[in-house]
DNA sequence: GAGCAGATGTAATAACGTAACATTTTATCG
DNA sequence: CGATAAAATGTTACGTTATTACATCTGCTC
């Protein structure tokens, strides 16, 4: 995930956003996972190294992470996918396979949005698709 | 609410599905709500009138709801509402006003597939879009 | 080096959800 | 009808996810 840490580097350093080491190893750790990261597993895994690491600690660092557009949370899954675009301006669209857990990020402009009711205006969208991606075998 | 419990006996009388005191005594709870209801808060409701209900009483009631189509889960506020239309086949858009906290659905055919990627089976989908209603004044 | 803002440490607890097993209710069938 | 099987509910206990509140530290400005 080099790709993954240059870009969250040139994103925040555009940007102005603090990347410190707690938070950039807590993006290393999910963008490393080949699955979306729960976060209590990112605690143990810092635990592992610093020993002083306490809910807080993650759940803060993946709302800067989150905030930064480095990082997206898989609302039904209660887990976490590292931003293959860092900063992208459009809502992500995922795709996450239920046999091999894989998640694929696509964007779009205005996705899903079908049939939007009169007046509403969108600040945020979750759009999450569920199935089998190509690469598992049918039942 | 009396639409959608008729709504929900017929459609329960057709496909087979057993709608029970305690399951109609939820759906009705979750169906007079103006927003979109928490587990624990049914629950709370629950026990003012039978004192015996625990977690696993709530929650497997709306898996059965949930299954039957009558209720939604809306993933990112931990939170169910009713459905307006009794086992409609397509997946439910969901527009949550953040600040009035009413939801509004809609459904579409296949909503939200931007870009799909090649061979991806959907099997569900998560659509849910969060901003303001047109009732609500802007800031 | 005093003061401030942002970041992190720490303890405690709230909020959300499930596993496992007992009991009761309902449907089915000889 | 009474046995029996299946479905639903009761109950206990626990696991997982997330936040609040307050203390401390770190880097910066004046
Ligand atoms: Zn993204
Ligand atoms: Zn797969
Ligand atoms: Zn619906
Ligand atoms: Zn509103």
């Amino acid at each position: 995930m080099p790709d993954i840490m240059e870009d969250a580097d040139r994103h925040c350093a555009k940007t102005g956003a603090r990347l410190t080491p707690l938070r950039r190893r807590v993006l290393e750790l999910v963008a490393q996972a080949r699955a979306p990261v729960k976060a209590y597993d990112l605690l143990s895994q810092i635990d592992r190294t610093s020993t002083s690491a306490k809910p807080p600690t993650v759940y803060r660092a993946l709302d800067f992470l989150i905030e930064a557009g480095l990082v997206h949370r898989v609302e039904a899954l209660n887990a976490f996918v590292a931003c293959p675009q860092a900063g992208h301006g459009h809502a992500a669209v995922l795709y996450v396979c239920e046999s091999c857990a894989n998640v694929t990020e696509v964007q779009g402009s205005r996705p899903g949005q079908e049939n939007k009711p009169a007046g509403f205006t969108v600040k945020r969208s979750v759009i999450e698709h569920y199935g089998l991606c190509a690469d598992c075998p049918r039942p």
